[in-house]
DNA sequence: ATGGCTAATCGCATTAGA
């Protein structure tokens, strides 16, 4: 089985980038982030094309800002809208949640798709109020089974200074600051495991390149864009990788998708772990 | 480097991203 995760910096613009995507990589469970659609307006745009190529649609979205879904050709249930308990955001005049996170259960795993708050400075009301719902995102791990669970998205934190292509460049910024990457070390303490740097413990591996001076092309990036999986998904791991290609080209999300290819399950309750004896040794992965 | 680009919005500038 084949997921993926991409923050695409609005659906509507990144259309003709997502669908070729889809054909290309052919991914069985796609999380999606910043849709910046509503969910009306994400099905008009993307249900009959995704139906086409046979995925079911979980989107959960608000309009201009946020948004994410799941899409899934191995099956798509108990579809849950936001986190429980997720903190509202009300200073400034704003009021309210955001559409940040759904989860349903996909091929045998329970999958939640997170758009994690920017938290903009680590001095605005948004960085705490990130921290509240990194919080909330714990308490949903934590209620889960690690047999099945997979957390992926924008995590909007760079989980050490390696993940960064330059340390003193966020000097006073978010997503390099202790208290986000505790919160992060929290979840993760549940029993997730970050699966792209466990695959590659020394490489230098980005997700996020700013589209300003040149940032891909120098590859100055951050990796921001995490699969956070439990110790059942994470053991299936057969790659795990970051798809460049599709940061490169015309009209490009600032963020590139990251893919991971899960072994089929042990229980088999993905697929047979073997073809039937009548069938040729497959010489590529099954899709 | 002080936001050097991109996207959404009734926009002709502002908000947001990270």
């Amino acid at each position: 089985m084949r997921l993926a995760t991409w923050n695409v910096n609005s659906a509507k613009s990144r259309l003709p980038r997502l669908l070729p995507w889809l054909d290309e990589r052919a991914p069985d469970v796609v999380c999606l982030q910043e849709t910046k659609l509503s969910d009306d307006d994400f099905a008009a745009l993307f249900d009959d094309e995704l139906a086409a190529r046979g995925y079911a649609v979980a989107h959960h979205g608000e309009g201009r800002w946020n948004g994410v879904a799941l899409l899934s050709r191995v099956g798509l249930d108990d579809v849950v809208r936001g986190l429980p308990g997720e903190p509202v955001f009300a200073e400034g005049g704003r009021t309210g949640t955001d559409a940040r996170a759904v989860t349903a259960t996909c091929g045998g795993l329970r999958v939640t798709s997170v758009y994690v708050p920017n938290g903009r400075t680590p001095d605005d009301p948004h960085y705490g109020y990130k921290l509240r719902w990194l919080d909330a995102l714990r308490e949903l791990v934590v209620a889960g089974d690690p047999a099945t669970t997979v957390v992926a998205g924008d995590m909007n934190i760079a989980p050490t200074d390696d993940d960064v292509w330059d340390r003193p460049a966020f000097d006073g910024a978010t997503h390099v600051t202790p208290d986000e990457r505790a919160a992060l070390a929290a979840l993760q303490a549940t029993g997730l495991h970050d699966v792209v740097r466990d695959r590659w413990p020394d490489e230098r591996v980005f997700s996020y390149w700013d589209y300003r001076a040149g940032r891909f092309h120098q590859d100055q990036g951050m990796r921001i864009d995490l699969v956070l999986a439990g110790d059942g998904p994470a053991g299936r791991r057969a790659a795990a990788w970051v798809d460049r290609k599709a940061r490169k080209g015309k009209l490009p999300s600032d963020h590139a998708p990251v893919l991971v290819d899960l072994d089929e399950a042990p229980d088999g309750d993905v697929g047979p772990m073997v073809p039937p004896p009548s069938s040729p040794a497959p010489l590529v992965r099954k899709k």
